[in-house]
DNA sequence: CAGTCGATTCACT
DNA sequence: GTGAATCGACTGA
């Protein structure tokens, strides 16, 4: 007989450790997202570790702006970013207060709320696809700037929590360069995922963006 | 204050 | 594989 999946929820001494001991640790857990339409909840596949001040691909390189501001706050708490203008993107705060550690959930399998993260996820050709991609599982979650700063760490039911459930053994945990991640950034493998499972996104090196025509 | 670009996704060839 | 979409944050003058 197989145990059921343990849903006490993570605390917060699970994210006051450095970044790059959390991120692979986070793959195979369950974030809950609780909503008035209902729960969705998502086996993290694939995510990334961004290491504060002293990372140049991590948005708190240059110091602390109204933007990151949640990331050199307490562990535990969700922080959210805009970006291409369309799209958000979710991570969770890692490492002591003051260090602006981040982890960004990269991909996941969608285990609950399915049909509601569809109607979210409109372009998904399959259920694989609903959460592919960051901002894909931001989308299908229904993550936006709202839940900037957001503590997944609270006691009772908030909007976003993390369970304890199953890790894959290390064995099956892959790891390469960060994607998307321009220079110096790109170089260090702290991209990290559960080997073959379907639900990773593709890599994809920086692409430099061309520049506009000028009118 | 104007210029540049982004921890991306989608439609299309 | 290529290019567009779309806007807020950040940079440097």
């Amino acid at each position: 007989m197989i145990a059921a999946p343990d849903r006490t929820p993570l605390t917060r001494d699970f994210f006051d450790r450095p970044v790059l001991e959390v991120a692979p640790d986070l793959l195979g857990r369950v974030l809950v997202r609780s909503t008035p339409d209902g729960p969705i909840e998502v086996r993290l596949t694939e995510v990334e570790a961004y290491d504060g001040e002293n990372d140049p691909g991590s948005h708190a390189y240059r110091g602390r702006t109204p933007r990151n501001a949640v990331m050199f706050g307490p562990p535990g708490h969700v922080y959210v970013y805009f970006t291409y203008g369309m799209w958000h993107c979710m991570n969770l705060v890692c490492g002591p207060e003051g260090r602006a550690g981040g982890v960004l959930l990269r991909a996941g399998e969608i285990v609950e709320g399915a049909e509601l993260a569809r109607t979210r996820r409109l372009s998904a050709r399959n259920d694989k696809e609903l959460a592919r991609g960051p901002a894909r599982l931001a989308t299908a979650l229904g993550i936006d700037r709202a839940l900037d700063g957001t503590d997944a760490c609270a006691p009772g039911a908030g909007p976003v929590s993390l369970l304890t459930g199953t890790s894959p053994r290390v064995d099956q945990v892959s790891s390469g360069p960060r994607t998307g991640v321009a220079g110096d950034g790109g170089v260090h493998p702290w991209r990290f995922w559960i080997t073959d499972d379907p639900t990773v996104s593709p890599y994809r090196a920086h692409t430099p963006r061309r520049r506009r025509r000028s009118t």
